[in-house]
DNA sequence: CCTACCGATCGGTAGG
DNA sequence: CCTACCGATCGGTAGG
């Protein structure tokens, strides 16, 4: 909530507490682990899961493409499903990061302009940033939250569902305003449901590599589901 | 190749087509086999390929689901991803089988009342009929094969994607046709990728004990993508 | 299709 | 964080 600080620290998801322990608490490591070893098994991991899913990567797999021996992984994470948690709730927090940094911005931006923004113009912020979450650098997070659900024990996805119905929240008040406009039609649950189906589902067809941008993507949204395109 | 000789080699692949071939034919096993087994497997596999996932389904858990001993699929297919590849070709068998009666249907019935089937109607149908493949009985086949893609061989995936390909095809012109006429906007291509998202997502959501009904669904569909709700 | 079995791999740990 | 290791499980096979 704090404005004045913007300094980014490279992890997230379990700080090493210091004072105050922070949902479960991680055990300080020796002293000149500074967090990067952790962070390259995360970054390791979240490739790996991606690219092959949770059960066809072996901890082998995720300590060699870190530089470690087979046994490290276990000195950072209790365990294989702790591992993957981690990648869930370090993507999660990144998402949502980034989504308010995107509104505050526009935000910002239009204040500066002696306007606001409208429902569809907050409409475009959030599926832009939506579409860089999911697509854009370092972009293996959310699609293993999106699609390695299953392997997680109850009470992890309780945690990472937690982290998903905050980055959620923000977009009912947008999508609520353009039902009650008329600009998008439909029960506005199944609408948000269709909307996300069609957004992740681009994690898995769309290559970078090709010719469609993000912004390509983000107007087609605009286009396919606003009745009115702005 | 002689046709006399049903005697079973462990080998299923290439089967010994008796008189007529239907789909790929499939070798006759020992003279008690009616392909009921080999049935009892696919489904078997589905629900729980689909349930826990390829990787985390081991094949003793699918003997044992369908009541054989842990050695006795490999009897009915030469590997795992055998099972896997065959679950996924099945499943899109019916699809494009289901897919093709609904149209057939749609016109016998439109034709009897004397008209044509608009284009916004064809779109329901196929979104309709969509719905009852992912989510309908025996709905286990169609999400295997949207989420277990990865672990195919590059070979097998060229012949399911064959399939597939076959079952977009038939979208395409009722798209086209909709895109032509302003009731669908935005770059066609993207917006089929998005618009089989936000159906095909609803796999993962979906639960028939709520409220919602396929046609709830198919409704949500067409206010959403369609500019004119018919 | 069953029985009995094998080689390989895997998650995880003790002890340093 | 490494070394050395264990118990369990897994895909798959031979032989009937």
């Amino acid at each position: 909530m704090s404005i004045a600080t913007d300094l980014s620290e490279p992890s997230q998801a379990e700080p090493a507490p210091l004072r105050r322990a922070r949902g479960r608490p991680r055990k300080a490591v020796h002293e000149r682990d500074d967090g990067n070893r952790r962070q390259e098994l995360l970054r390791a991991a979240a490739r790996l899961f991606r690219q092959q899913g949770f059960d066809a990567t072996s901890t082998r797999d995720i300590a060699t493409a870190a530089g470690m021996q087979s046994g490290s992984p276990f000195y950072h994470f209790e365990n294989k499903e702790a591992l993957l948690a981690a990648v869930m709730q370090e993507g999660m927090q990144s998402a949502l990061h980034r989504q308010a940094a995107a509104m505050a911005s526009a935000v910002a931006d239009a204040a500066a302009q002696g306007h606001t923004l409208s429902a569809c113009e907050c409409f475009r912020v959030l599926v832009r940033s939506h579409f860089e979450v999911l697509l854009g650098p370092d972009s293996d997070f959310i699609p293993v939250m999106l699609y390695e659900w299953r392997s997680l024990s109850p009470e992890q996805r309780g945690e990472v569902n937690r982290l998903k119905d905050d980055y959620e929240a923000v977009w009912v008040p947008v999508l609520k305003a353009l039902h009650a406009s008329g600009e998008l039609q439909g029960e506005p649950g199944l609408a948000r449901m269709m909307l996300f189906g069609a957004m992740n589902w681009s994690a898995q067809w769309y290559d970078p590599a090709r010719e469609a941008t993000l912004d390509d993507l983000t107007r087609s949204v605009l286009q396919l589901f606003l009745k009115t395109t702005a």
